[in-house]
DNA sequence: TTTTTAGTTCGGTTTTTTATGAACTAAATG
DNA sequence: CATTTAGTTCATAAAAAACCGAACTAAAAA
């Protein structure tokens, strides 16, 4: 594969990871400033050259950043003697990611269990069938910890 | 607790849920009938009681209706003599709970894989992050599949 | 001090989503 | 066959989200 067949196949890439966390609740322009950044050779972009990329006004692109650092997607560097901010991918560690994932099933076991303490009758189809989710949520808890202690073992 | 109370405090779990869902992407009015039908005591719901209880139109019943179908959500069961459809939460077995959920994380596998095979340089800051979170994730599929076991031994 | 650079903020427009009521349909009932 | 019931569909109103350009700001450069 030729260089620029690859840039043309990774641009393609940019608009089907933007589709992606469109659906995943990001608005459609952050979605596709996260795939340039995924995808692309390039590893930092200034504020202009995501402008000029993605054919985006100054504006949108500025809130776009603003949400994508705010969810802890996307971070700047700089440079010394120049102003420009360059955007990178945040390089997480995976005990972040695993402990973010977590946090998230955390949340929905407390509204499960407020369900259940709120049963009249605990025995209930509903009460039997939400009492498993917890438990199965639970245990995915244990498993994410291993996969923690794992992760480190590699 | 009397029983009012924990009405009360039922319905007021109903709408927080109705926001929880709301965020993941489901439409408002489609988060609180799953909501109900989660959190009251009372498991089957008519058409009717719906649009009474949550005080909504007719058509804005039906389209929610049909979208948590679509999800897998709900289901309505039919009673002999009766034309009226009777909505419940769906019952998933857990298994499926755990495939709907490796589907999920298979997907975001698939174009990780193919971010890397298109980024020339393998060793990049950016590629190996992506092929760490390719390792994590893959792991966890398979703590999932540990999950599925598990839960049969129960 | 003036100008340039690198963005941000504001106001408004366009687009999309959500929700509605009214008209409609298909099956069951009388 | 006429009516009622249990919804569905459609056109549209209302609200929210996305996006833009123009004006603005703060810091650096000239």
């Amino acid at each position: 594969m030729t260089s620029e067949e690859r840039i043309k196949k990774q641009k393609e890439l940019v608009e089907i990871i933007g589709i992606h966390f469109d659906k995943e609740g990001f608005q459609p322009i952050a979605g596709r400033i996260l795939g340039l950044l995924m995808v692309m050779d390039k590893e930092q972009y200034s504020f202009d050259e995501i402008v000029e990329e993605l054919q985006i006004s100054k504006s949108s692109a500025s809130n776009a950043l603003k949400i994508l650092e705010l969810k802890n997607s996307i971070e700047y560097i700089t440079i010394p003697g120049d102003r420009k901010r360059y955007f990178q991918l945040k390089k997480l560690d995976v005990d972040q990611v695993i402990e973010d994932h977590k946090k998230k099933i955390e949340e929905t076991l407390i509204f499960l269990e407020k369900i259940i303490s709120l049963k009249a009758d605990k025995n209930s189809s509903n009460s039997v069938f939400i009492s498993k989710m917890v438990h199965l949520m639970s245990d995915m808890l244990i498993r994410l910890d291993e996969s923690k202690y794992h992760g480190k073992q590699l």
